[in-house]
RNA sequence: GGACGAUUAGCUCAGUUGGGAGAGCAUCGCCCUUACAAGGCGAGGGUCACUGGUUCGAGCCCAGUAUCGUCCA
């Protein structure tokens, strides 16, 4: 074996045998258990978020399919709508100076295909790269046939079911992307802005109280004046409920508008009086349905002025209420410099009352960030309250958990007031809507146009045409579970693997995903006895991956990392050109090249994926982000390293020779029994952490036992034996060796595949254990057995340990070299020191590098020595030519402050009637061994200092 | 404005029936000891954000304050 574990050298190789022999698939043995991936963009690269969350599917996967389950890792992509369009949509105008309508609907189609087969196997790649143990002969795509199938299925049942509508609403348009978006697409921001006063002329000559024959208006969107119906105030307002039901003459369109009473006028807020524009803003919406008032519509799908508005009633019918001519100087102006132009006119006209500065909430789009433009077209929406009602009971009755249980909070929250879901897109990359119209607009919903066709009885004399927009790409995604499985087709992987097991991903995407997967899958599946499926049973949250200043990791900050950079390491030079490659903004790149020299300075070493994957469970902790460290990897590169020649030292001293494995006489030392109850406690404690979703708990319980226990000291207790054992204390030994480091291996396994495969390929011979499938992930897990543990070894080996770090710790405080051997003597030993002594005197000289131990009898005194106390037994270390008197009485004084202060404590405690009252017996007994412990040990010490100090 | 979370060693973080403040990294000292210098051995370092309460006993429970973060409106 090499000196250095080099991880490049084994990965990919052994995870193509694995994937070639099949070891990913279900075995169909044992209960079912299934876990969906979230669909990754299927045109975009994993970044530290997805190999997070993938480490632990992939660990969860592992762990049971060791535990004797029927595995099944689900995994797919998602054609992702407006994300991909984009790409492709940037993609063409770089390279050819094309928009998608110089290709046409079709060709651009063709062409954002044709990029998912070029770019689609990345994610694949790295997938592999990070371990992944997927069935990947069943990966799915969102669009590919069977998914597509399934979505038109949803569609039309929601349709008949009365579920899914379409209307004239307003929705959050994107001015930019001319697509509406649904109210999770919406990102807003607190801005500054303004709050413009604007008076409006009181028609009929009317005047306010006060004699005035305007009324002030108060609006943070001037521009849209142009569409106002109505003026709101609050009818218990005494300013001005005597207006209610008068009219404003609308300066710059003259048109004629009602005063109408609403609460939606807050008398504190502005000045009382609200401009009700219900074609452009979702409040004043309310307002206007509320009190018959037309909606007009002043902007176009860039969010410009129109020349003619449009207007409708509230039903969303056009309708000649009003007149639809606008000022033809703002025609085509963009919203804002509308509104500049529009403050101007007021001001000129001497209607501009005054300009307040504002705090403001402004939506932005997501994806664009424009900024969103409420805007009255037809949409289809999904009728959730419905939906919600049965996807909110299945959390409230435990049927779905979320971990950590804080996140049902959230969920509830949002389904208790949730809105219609807008699912239509206004794009060409996603599941075209599955409905025509005739010629009128009358609209049919149906699988195929044939299928509207017989079901209407529609001749082909009639012409039909499909609705030209798509679906939320959350509509397919809202289906994954069941859809990956083969609905609608009552197949044998539902029966099996559905509902799932767990769900592991972000909480970002609760709302978006989550919710909706619970209500679709529950609507749609049912079990034998007609009750709803839930899609899983837990959804396990993590939090996000930050980067080392704890700012969110994103493409325009350039703090992405590739998490296959973290495995394969990768140059300064290429770090720079992957981040600033093919940026827009060269400022911004100038800016992250700076970032990234001086976060990465030598750019990224190689760590690969075991580091990787058990830098991630280890940081794993439960509601909560993570702040990515380098180290923490670096840390746990080296524990890989550590494993690597641990395990190096096992082979060099079990191969070639007998390990016990055909018999043979073993005599077992302490060391032995001890690692054997040491390891028992851990595969105890690791069931307890993957059952509990605490991967952290996991991972360092597993560092904890191979670093501080296995080779800090059972490696270092097994060389007396190996160098001088007899026969059958070295059969007993090696015997241990490998079946503990065998095991240890596979108990490691669901976190570092790689490492522990490669290994455990050689030390599995060496061991009594019956294979018939030659790999360790086939093997099964190690199971906590409680008569593995002996606790008169543990207690004996703790003696060991105190005695070996009593004589290290004075080596080191006193500056002698470990080399130097030295004697020891033992003054007010009991007969437990004298067993323990006799049975481990080799252990004890090994480690401690002893010279001699020598006995002494209760009378005698021992030359001038440094002392350290285990129990009641001194430990002496001879002070001739090695210790300075002043150096010897500095250490005393100084451990004896310390139990000073102990004994202090402990004695207060003990001499609070209350606290002996009332504690539990058992504290009370802990304080008082304690207290005795600590005075005898101080009694020893001063005595130490006494006879040493008269010198 | 509402809800949730965070505040523990220089840094990143554990600390789940309330009963001796922990880990990794960093720091300091010694050591190339036949698995490992990506290492070994030893050491130092904390008014557990603040205030009050419950309790014999609070990092942990309760109330409030401050700062930061996230979600919702």
């Amino acid at each position: 074996m090499e000196k250095t574990f080099n991880p490049s050298q084994i990965e990919q190789a052994l995870y193509s045998s694995w994937e070639e022999k099949g070891y990913f698939s279900p075995t169909g043995e044992g209960d079912g258990y299934c876990i969906a991936i979230p669909p990754p963009n299927v045109t975009g690269s994993l970044h530290m978020g997805h190999a997070f969350q993938q480490t632990i599917m992939d660990t969860l996967i592992r762990y049971q399919r060791m535990q004797g389950k029927n595995t099944l890792w689900q995994t797919g992509t998602d054609h992702a709508g407006i994300a991909t369009q984009m790409v492709v949509e940037r993609k063409i105008a770089a390279e050819e100076d094309k928009t998608r309508h110089d290709y046409g609907r079709d060709a651009f189609i063709d062409k954002i295909w044709e990029w998912k087969e070029e770019s689609g196997g990345n994610i694949g790649e790295q997938m592999r790269r990070l371990g992944n143990s997927i069935d990947w002969s069943r990966e799915r795509f969102t669009m590919d046939d069977g998914m597509s199938e399934a979505v038109q299925e949803v569609f039309v049942r929601l349709f008949e079911d009365d579920l899914i509508y379409r209307g004239k609403r307003l929705v959050n348009w994107d001015p930019k992307l001319h697509t509406a978006i649904s109210d999770l697409e919406v990102e807003n921001k607190d801005k500054k802005g303004h709050m413009w006063h604007f008076r409006y002329p009181l028609a009929d000559g009317v005047k306010t109280q006060d004699g005035k024959d305007y009324i002030v208006v108060a609006t943070t969107r001037p521009e849209t004046m142009l569409g106002d119906t109505g003026v709101a105030v609050n009818p218990e307002d005494p300013r001005y409920k005597d207006l209610i039901g008068k009219n404003i003459l609308l300066p710059l369109v003259n048109r004629l508008i009602p005063i109408v009473g609403d609460d939606h006028a807050d008398i504190e807020k502005g000045t009382g009086c609200v401009k009700i524009t219900p074609a452009h803003d979702f409040n004043d919406n309310e307002v206007g349905k509320r009190h018959n008032l037309p909606m007009i519509n002043i902007l176009d799908k860039d969010a410009a002025i129109l020349a003619d508005a449009e207007v409708y009633n509230t039903n969303g019918e056009l309708s000649d209420d009003y007149d639809t001519t606008l000022p033809s100087e703002y025609a085509g102006l963009d919203r804002f410099k509308a509104r500049k132009a529009i403050v101007s006119k007021f001001e000129e006209l001497g209607l501009l009352e005054e300009i307040k500065d504002h705090d403001l909430t402004v939506p932005y789009g997501d994806r664009s960030g424009v900024v969103i433009e409420p805007l009255l077209t037809d949409q289809w929406y999904v009728r959730v309250e419905k939906l919600a009602g049965p996807a909110i009971k299945a959390v409230e009755d435990g049927e779905i958990e979320f971990v950590p249980k804080q996140y049902e909070n959230m969920y509830f929250a949002w389904m208790r007031d949730i809105q219609d879901w807008c699912i239509s897109r206004q794009l060409w990359w996603g599941h075209r809507i599955p409905a025509w119209y005739d010629e009128s607009g009358k609209v049919y919903v149906g699988r195929t146009e044939d299928d509207v066709r017989n079901n209407h009885n529609l001749d082909a004399s009639v012409v039909l045409k499909q609705d030209n927009d798509v679906l939320d790409t959350w509509f397919s995604s809202a289906l994954w579970t069941f859809s990956t499985l083969g609905w609608p087709e009552k197949t044998e992987d539902l029966k099996n693997f559905h509902p799932t097991d767990v769900l592991v991903t972000g909480f970002d995407i609760i709302f978006f995903w989550v919710a909706r997967m619970i209500m679709m899958t529950m609507h749609f599946n049912k079990d034998e006895n007609g009750k709803a499926q839930v899609p899983f049973k837990k959804v396990y949250v993590t939090g996000l991956i930050r980067d080392e200043n704890g700012d969110k990791m994103s493409k325009s900050k350039g703090n992405v990392v590739d998490p296959l950079d973290m495995i394969d390491g990768i140059s300064l030079e290429d770090l720079l050109e992957k981040r600033t490659g093919n940026m827009m903004q060269p400022k911004l790149a100038e800016k992250i090249a700076k970032l990234t020299r001086k976060e990465y300075p030598e750019g990224i070493e190689a760590h690969g994926t075991d580091a990787l994957r058990f830098t991630l469970s280890a940081v794993a902790s439960t509601g909560r982000d993570i702040s990515w460290d380098m180290k923490r990897l670096e840390g746990y590169r080296n524990f890989t390293n550590k494993i690597w020649n641990a395990s190096r030292y096992v082979l060099m001293n079990t191969e070639e020779h007998d390990c016990g494995k055909d018999g043979g006489e073993m005599q077992l030392s302490l060391a032995d029994r001890w690692i054997i109850g040491q390891f028992q406690q851990t595969v105890k404690t690791v069931h307890t952490a993957f059952d509990t979703f605490r991967f952290d708990l996991a991972a360092q319980a597993l560092y904890e036992f191979t670093w501080n226990q296995f080779c800090d000291w059972y490696l270092e207790l097994t060389k007396p034996v190996l160098f001088k054992g007899n026969e059958a204390e070295q059969r007993a030994t090696r015997h241990t060796l490998v079946t503990v480091l065998e095991a240890l291996l596979r108990l490691m396994h669901p976190i570092m595949p790689y490492i522990t495969e490669t290994i455990w390929q050689r030390v599995v011979p060496l061991t009594s254990q019956q294979v018939s499938i030659d790999s360790i992930m086939m093997q099964t897990y190690p199971q906590f057995d409680e008569n593995q543990l002996d606790e008169l070894a543990i207690s004996d080996l703790e003696w060991v340990k105190s005695f070996v770090i009593a004589i290290r710790n004075i080596r080191g405080e006193m500056d002698i070299a470990p080399s130097k051997p030295l004697p020891v003597f033992l003054k007010g030993s009991s007969v437990d020191d004298i067993r323990r002594l006799e049975n481990n005197k080799s252990f004890l000289s090994a480690l401690a590098k002893l010279e001699s131990i020598e006995v002494l009898h209760a009378d005698e005194q021992g030359p001038a020595s440094a002392t350290a106390v285990i129990g009641d037994m001194s430990v002496l270390i001879p002070m001739a030519g090695l210790i300075d008197v002043d150096a010897e009485l500095a250490r005393l004084s100084k451990a004896m402050e310390k139990l000073e202060k102990d004994v202090q404590r402990t004695r207060g405690k003990l001499s609070n009637e209350n606290f002996v009252s009332k504690a539990p017996d058992a504290v009370i007994a802990k304080e008082q061994e304690k207290l005795a412990d600590a005075e005898s040990m101080l009694a020893t010490l001063a005595e130490q200092k006494q006879t040493i100090a008269n010198l």
